[in-house]
DNA sequence: AAAGCGGGGCG
DNA sequence: CGCCCAGCTTT
């Protein structure tokens, strides 16, 4: 099915709906957070999941509300066990996000995580997508959205040979369609179709205007930072010129300045190791 | 607008 | 091997 963009007849988008739907119904994917309605839940599987594949993420998402089931949990924990449960993930600057925001929670009268798009793009780590996904997976709000799988789906159906696509163009056309009746339910099933046109080779997103190839990780800085973290979160604490003789780089000294700034890391009588509280 | 940030899994 | 992933933050 192909629909003609710009003008969205309701018959259009009825059947646009349908087919998304449809195909949600037949081959929509299990996963563990799509199970509960609990922020906390919903909000832990949305960080995990930014940039980071579905299947990379169930298991750790299993660990991690086991391990902190809740704000409160969350916030009492050190992080270098927080940090522990995160290993192999990526983005670690996630898991120092997630521990701010329960402690933003946890001190607030409410104590509980807002519901609206406004309030949790504020928190530290999230940013437009993240606030909508948890606007509609937690709360059933319907907010209006892009992430890279709605983009596939709308310039599969609505930009059929144009390149460039940008997403300012898409969002009206994802206010049009979205179905109101069910906006959980609804941005999974959009989510999955995304999912399918990629694996299906049909689409990918080179015809997003936002597209970006990645840089090289082998030997990057990132990659430096990643073993200078595992290997605190093995060993507890490290004197620094044994962490550069170990990981052997030029660049570690400057990376641990970094990492201390940003406050992964504390120093601790010339050693150090991954921040308490 | 562009660059930095992780690391595993896939073809 | 290269490429991608339910993006965010800082410059």
């Amino acid at each position: 099915m192909k629909i003609s963009r710009s003008t969205l007849r309701p018959t259009s988008v009825g059947a646009f709906q349908d087919a998304i739907l449809r195909h949600y119904k037949r081959h929509g994917r299990k996963m563990p957070w799509r199970e509960t309605d609990d922020p906390y839940c919903i909000l832990v599987s949305e960080i995990m999941l930014q940039q980071t594949q579905v299947g990379r993420v169930s298991g750790k998402y299993e660990q991690f509300v086991k391990a902190f089931p809740d704000f409160e949990a969350l916030d009492n924990a050190p992080l270098a066990k927080v940090y522990a449960v995160w290993q192999g993930l990526g983005y670690n600057r996630r898991a120092l996000a997630l521990k701010k925001i329960a402690r933003i929670v946890v001190s607030q009268p409410s104590g509980v995580l807002p519901q609206t798009h406004d309030e949790l793009v504020r928190l530290p780590g999230i940013g437009a997508a993240t606030a909508s996904s948890i606007a509609a997976f937690a709360f059933n709000n319907p907010v209006v959205f892009v992430e890279t799988n709605i983009r596939t789906v709308f310039i599969h159906f609505f930009f059929m040979k144009k390149k460039k696509v940008t997403d300012a163009e898409i969002l009206p056309l994802v206010d049009q369609c979205l179905y109101r009746e069910n906006p959980r339910v609804w941005y999974w099933a959009l989510m999955d179709y995304g999912v399918m046109l990629k694996k299906s080779g049909e689409d990918k997103n080179e015809r997003s205007a936002h597209y970006v190839k990645q840089t090289k990780f082998e030997g990057s800085a990132r990659q430096v930072r990643g073993k200078v973290l595992k290997l605190l979160a093995a060993r507890g604490n490290i004197a620094e010129h044994e962490l550069v003789r170990e990981i052997n780089d030029k660049r570690v000294p400057e990376i641990v300045d970094d990492l201390l700034g940003e406050g992964f890391l504390q120093r601790q009588r010339g050693r150090v190791r991954i921040r308490n509280v």
